[in-house]
DNA sequence: TTAACAATTAACTTAATTGTTAATTGAAGT
DNA sequence: ACTTCAATTAACAATTAAGTTAATTGTTAA
């Protein structure tokens, strides 16, 4: 968790699809499988990156995982960025 | 250019260190250099990386190239961001 | 032109990432 | 217990990335 792991994971394209894909709402695995060309495999380990990244959260019903986004740790870039930019009043 | 470089761009430590570093000026690349433990050819690579991604400009003035911070190219990361958390108007 | 210095580029090594297929886990139904 | 389906994990191949040392480019000054 930190910086560091959230922009290791939104610097995949995949990966900034898949939480794109999770904007309206929590999505299976399949689901958003469904939407790539690669394996179910690929799909399942950018998952793994987003998890540990804590930008998804997961819980199963039943045979299924349904994957949501967890926006709450993007704020940490926005201020890095932010404050990159000069916190100043005037911008 | 575009979001997939600039977030790779700032996907490594040591990158993101060195945009902090030139937050308050242009500095040459040896005087970034002397802020790190790895050689000067693996700082200039990373500087390549930056500039690939527009988030630094440089110019030479005699033997020193000097580095500056850009970072207009970040409202494409900040408008990114936002418009994953909803757009909403109740945020 | 030669020497000295700043910085980059080249060649190479090693580590990390991404993808594949095959095997495994977990839950539901028969 | 056995099968089926959803999804993950394991093992491996291929690519990309980051670091090193050595060679090269560009600039200044003797």
């Amino acid at each position: 968790m930190g910086l560091q792991d959230t922009l290791r994971a939104l610097a995949d394209p995949i990966r900034r699809d898949i939480l794109s894909l999770l904007k309206t709402g929590p999505l299976s695995a399949g689901d958003i499988c469904s939407h790539f060309s690669v394996t179910a495999a690929a799909i399942s380990r950018h998952l793994s990156v987003l998890k540990e990244a804590d930008l998804i959260r997961d819980h199963r019903e039943g045979k299924f995982i349904y994957y949501e986004l967890n926006t709450s740790v993007l704020e940490e870039i926005m201020f890095w960025i932010t404050e990159l930019k000069g916190d100043r009043d005037d911008a």
